[in-house]
DNA sequence: CGCTAAACTGACAGCGCTGTCATTTACTTT
DNA sequence: AAAGTAAATGACAGCGCTGTCAGTTTAGCG
């Protein structure tokens, strides 16, 4: 069978080109290669050519290995997170990757807890791994001693952190800024235009900055609303589809019943008509519902959630840029990087069309 | 603050640490401090210690990019997959991450479509990433092709695959062995035993042994009870929400209708729920239903769903640990490896209490 | 056409480990 | 106690690149 024999050939024997033999193939000296293979500038296009023709006819691959021990730098960028979400953690990666492979970087991933030593893991990511750089999430992205330490060990990295985008004057390169106090501002909103008024909503942890951007942008639409705040309708949990659940069947049996529920997350969402549905309560009639992130449970739930979708590929995209344009010192001018998240409207507070 | 003046010091200046510091400091030679930092035998205990205290004393880590340089192996390892179901690949990630920390490997990831260039890839993970190893999934774990050109290119690998325990004397020790066949026996001889006697089955895509395994599985049952296959009842489509949705609305609408169905996994099952409750079918009174991989779906739908639980975490810690076995070449006597599903029944079956 | 600055290229050291092999040390055995 | 063997350790080269800096070519200009 061709296939076979032609890898190892190719496999055994071409690919094992080194950099002196593409030098030697191509009459330049190795560290012309070297430059053309880190795309420097102040190689003449014809030199340029050659070389490539070089490296294309003997398949030539640096060794990674290689020039990072040579330039104190690896090709791979780690990135940090702490998140039960699997579909968050895929799209992250799915994202990060579509861009790092672009540029042949490799991606590690480090799902932390948080509470594990970090000193410990940014010397890990300092002197063992030697990343490029790192890509932080919630709750790495909000801590300010976790940055300062990134900082002293100089390690490059950009955080995707909820807030909405700052003023001009203080621009920050190294954020991807989501802006889910908008988004959250969107949905109470469209609650209350459907005449909603009892508005419960659940909290998922304070900790993350996300949580505190969707309950303040809650408040903020009430408040504009005019609509007092319903103190004993806002519960603090976890964002898990039990504790939605839990959390809702509570809410319920309260005497006075709040009218719709925001759930802090879609998972929680989906907890929360399950109550409902236990309770014998009719979405949306008797009571609305709506979730945060637009993952798959709100799509796959009947009826299906009203959500605020968020293009989490797209944020991770965004953030991969940025770390590379950061990393390769790139002088151009780098722009503020924030996402609005968009309500979407289904049945959970529409009802059937 | 302390802390952050702690870290400066530590992260810039201790932990520059080199192997020459460490040798000096335990008065020995860098040789044998690598000897120690590689676990190496033939180390003498109390040489062992005072190298080990150095380590600790001058907070010494080894540069991953000297050691895969000189050794000419990374402490890397690769786990390529092509699955869009986000709770596997966060289970899988999981488990071999457990294993990998310990050993201070990293784990660099390859969610690769199987039609890209896998030739390409490969002289990748050999010549630029140079992994220790690469963990392979389904479809890559069965592609003979692909298999025989990593062995070409002498990379090792672990495959995790579905099928049942091949017999003694072929013991094949680069594979974590999914009894996919035995867990869907279960489940339909449950059906079975509840008075079952149309029962579908939807496929998801023949391409995966998962999916042969499961469909065999099925078949068994339904031999050694004696029911003749119901042809028209066995539908192949695709592993998602909608598929399993779509697909169900066209069985349940038949003459024939099924009193059970069978779905490939539980996100197709969970699209059979929502189209059962489309067509006001109550399940499990007018339909039963059935699912595979107890994800998450199969818990948050209401009545939940009966599935077969299979532990992706574990199969990955498995899959993990034998491949570190195999990259450092130990002697040691290795076990075949296997994975029993085992069947959840849940209310979708059952029924409620 | 000659001169200068800028663009381009190459020589060479060395990154921090590991592999190989020689040497030393410790432990048996007689 | 000497010889023999095995265990423990060290000396040294070199992995395949990149950084530095010096040298060479080219282009622009009077």
């Amino acid at each position: 069978m061709a296939t076979y024999i032609d890898l190892l050939k190719n496999i055994g024997d071409v690919l094992r080109a080194t950099i002196d033999d593409v030098a030697a193939l191509a009459g330049v000296s190795i560290k012309t290669v070297s430059r053309v293979m880190n795309n420097e500038a102040s190689v003449r296009a014809t030199t340029k050519e050659r070389v490539l023709k070089a490296v294309d006819e003997l398949k030539y691959r640096p060794s990674a290995a290689a020039r990072s021990f040579a330039s104190k730098h690896s090709f791979t960028i780690a990135c940090l997170y702490q998140n039960p979400n699997a579909y968050y953690v895929t799209d992250l990666q799915t994202g990060l990757l579509n861009v790092l492979r672009k540029n042949n970087y490799e991606l590690v991933i480090h799902p932390t807890s948080f509470e594990d030593n970090w000193q410990e893991l940014i010397s890990s990511l300092k002197n063992q791994a030697r990343v490029a750089g790192v890509v932080l999430t919630s709750p790495f992205s909000e801590h300010p001693e976790f940055l300062a330490a990134l900082e002293a060990a100089k390690i490059h990295y950009v955080k995707i952190i909820s807030a909405p985008p700052p003023s001009e004057e203080s621009a920050d390169l190294t954020s991807v800024f989501v802006d889910d106090f908008d988004g959250s501002r969107q949905v109470t909103k469209h609650l209350i235009e459907l005449g909603h008024r009892q508005i419960a909503f659940i909290k998922g942890s304070m900790d993350h900055y996300s949580t505190q951007q969707r309950y303040a942008g809650y408040l903020s639409a009430l408040r504009d609303a005019a609509i007092p705040e319903p103190t004993s309708l806002i519960v603090s949990t976890e964002y898990t589809f039990d504790s939605g659940q839990k959390t809702a069947l509570e809410l319920l049996t309260r005497s006075h019943k709040p009218s719709a529920i925001l759930a802090g997350n879609d998972e929680m969402a989906a907890g929360v008509l399950s109550a409902a549905r236990k309770m014998g309560l009719n979405c949306p009639e008797d009571l609305a519902i709506a979730g945060f992130e637009n993952s798959p449970f709100s799509k796959q739930s009947w009826p299906r959630l009203t959500t605020v979708h968020q293009n989490n590929i797209y944020i991770a995209e965004l953030a991969a840029q940025r770390l590379l344009d950061i990393v390769s010192q790139s002088k151009k001018e780098l722009p503020t990087l924030c996402y609005n998240p968009r309500i979407i409207k289904r049945e959970s507070t529409l009802g059937e069309d």
